[in-house]
DNA sequence: TACTATAATAGAACATTGTTACACATAACG
DNA sequence: CGTTATGTGTAACAATGTTCTATTATAGTA
């Protein structure tokens, strides 16, 4: 007997996930297919369809996972340094995440997924993350250390350039001889150059 | 008579490649589809494969062109301004030029189009581009407003902050109350953060 | 233990995708 | 005029996401 084996019905939805994940990473995002994920899972192709909703809801679902592990990145440097100090710190995880975690990354900044739009709970995931990078700009400039023009649009500058950086980064657009120091260097020359004394008028 | 009509040769090609342009704009990325480019092109869906290699063919095409004209933009700033003003300038064209043309912008840098690599001009012209930067950078640097890290490295900083921003932006995913300034604050802010006696030691 | 509701499986089917092959028609050119 | 190159139109192929159906293994309950 034993014609046909049976996942464990808790198993199924970690594995399937897990399996999109190793599929992006080591085959590339053309092999993250709904066949293919399940073979890889050792599943049939309608679990994918029964634990998730379908093959975005699979891709739901590592957005949003992919954000709050983020958040929590960025939060670990959210301790008592100095506020330049934290954000550099927050950037160097923001940067780490990423590249330990490329597949979730594309997901989230660099692929377009057909018919693909995060839901409800996965943009508020993001919002999320988002939020703990003003929190710490806000920290710096009630501290002295940047200007006082909008948060939000302070918030924006540093997360274009960690965003930047490691996207080209994983795009293989990064031509720098050193480029962890060059990355340090971004994040640290803006803070530099965002102190009050630099406002810049328009 | 005259049942069916014929384009001549020369007008194909570029119709064919502004029609792909016009559904990536208008339609979305999931909408350029060799069947969907030569319908609006008014063509048979096989020109796409005389004209072009295929449907990555016209891609290669796009992204080939918006390297040449991103190249011509940021040189548009190559004139005798002071070196930092210059390097703004060409960081100010380089998101215009994005804004001005999402479509190639996309192609280039934030789309994965299955199956599609450059091919060996296509990533020449992008070489040129990516040395256009390099050439600003070493001007500053040698006029003494910028430190004296590699300027791959150097390069590498101000690309990152552009492309991250108006990536971002692209993606929906500016929340500065203030996208121009804010743009503008950042490649400034670096510039100065930049400066030879703020040099990161490491 | 026996029964039943749940859910995983296997496979067929559909429209859409990029691509190739083939027969035919027409413009360009010697 | 006749030949060649090239565009047109249609059909076919495999792979994709998705839906449907019938079967059956498992988990929870009486």
């Amino acid at each position: 007997m034993a014609t046909r084996q049976r996942t464990s019905s808790s198993e199924v939805r970690k594995k399937i996930l897990d399996a999109a994940l190793e599929l992006l990473t080591t085959e590339g995002p053309d092999s993250v297919t709904v066949r293919g994920i399940a073979k890889r899972a050792n599943v049939a192709a309608m679990g994918v369809y029964n634990h998730f909703e379908g093959k975005n809801g699979v891709i739901d679902a590592i957005w949003t996972q992919g954000f709050d592990r983020l958040r929590e990145a960025m939060e670990k440097a959210n301790v008592e340094q100095e506020p330049l100090t934290a954000l550099e710190m927050a950037g160097a995880n923001y940067r780490e995440f990423a590249l330990e975690h490329v597949a979730h990354y594309q997901i989230m900044f660099m692929l377009r997924i057909k018919d693909y739009a995060p839901t409800i709970e996965a943009a508020r995931a993001a919002a999320l993350a988002h939020n703990s990078l003003v929190v710490l700009v806000e920290r710096a400039q009630q501290a002295g250390f940047l200007d006082m023009q909008n948060s939000y649009d302070l918030a924006q500058q540093f997360w274009s350039i960690t965003h930047g950086y490691v996207s080209l980064e994983i795009l293989q657009m990064n031509f720098a001889a050193n480029p962890q120091k060059a990355y340090l260097s971004a994040i640290h020359a803006l803070g530099l150059g965002l102190a009050p004394a630099n406002q810049l008028k328009l």
